[in-house]
DNA sequence: AAAACGGGGGC
DNA sequence: GCCCCAGTTTT
């Protein structure tokens, strides 16, 4: 048995002591057209990098519309450090199209359809819907997927397994919110290499079951 | 010079 | 399901 509700109410607690939750912050306004964007942005990027560089971009356009007209060095030029900027400019645009000439130039709010667009996929459906929406969803990152297992709360060997043990096992209240709350605990306690387990609240809890890199 | 940053897609 | 991919920033 495993106190889901005493663990994530502790990990809240001490995720006050950091700086803003970070998956809140890439998004500020939670827009739909921010999460997607901020998300196409952070692949293989620091969250922080990943954040200054989102701002940089919305300054300039917030919309698709807005956005397919920034030209594109210009594009690569606002968001360069996150890497892979010529690649991610190309995407971006690409997506910001196929919304304006098939959507109306909205987010769609279904994770079916939002896998439809090319360079997204569950990790970035699921932040949309539950970040953007509020609506039902499970976002399962490399942080989720990592901390859950090491937990034993699940036993899964890739985020998409784990995603959907969740759908089975984490009570819906926590459906929204559990991305943020481990997103925050993951990069500052429960990190991937070398975890801080002689700090964590949640020592006691955890089966310290790893499933990615050890030490 | 080497490591860290993680998700999508092709097969 | 496994493997490949890409480029910047930080140490």
């Amino acid at each position: 048995m495993f106190a889901i509700d005493t663990v994530l109410k502790i990990i809240e607690q001490e995720n006050r002591r950091f700086i803003e939750p970070v998956v809140t912050t890439i998004s500020r306004k939670r827009i739909p057209f921010h999460v997607l964007i901020s998300c196409l942005l952070s692949l293989r990027t620091k969250d922080q990098t990943t954040r200054e560089a989102s701002v940089r971009l919305f300054a300039v356009a917030d919309d698709p519309e807005g956005m397919i007209k920034i030209p594109a060095q210009k594009l690569e030029k606002l968001i360069y450090p996150v890497g892979f900027y010529r690649t991610k400019a190309k995407k971006i645009k690409e997506i910001c199209k196929v919304l304006l000439e098939k959507y109306d130039g909205k987010v769609p709010d279904e994770i079916d359809e939002l896998l439809k667009l090319n360079g997204v996929g569950r990790k970035t459906a699921n932040l949309v819907v539950t970040l953007g929406y509020q609506k039902p969803g499970i976002c399962v990152d490399t942080h989720v997927h990592r901390i859950t297992n090491r937990w034993g709360y699940v036993t899964t060997r890739n985020p998409h397994e784990t995603e959907f043990a969740l759908r089975e096992k984490l009570p819906k209240k926590y459906w929204l919110t559990i991305n943020d709350l481990l997103v925050t605990f993951g990069q500052n306690i429960c990190v991937p290499i070398s975890p801080k387990c002689s700090i964590c609240p949640v020592n006691i809890y955890c089966k310290k079951v790893d499933v990615t890199r050890h030490r």
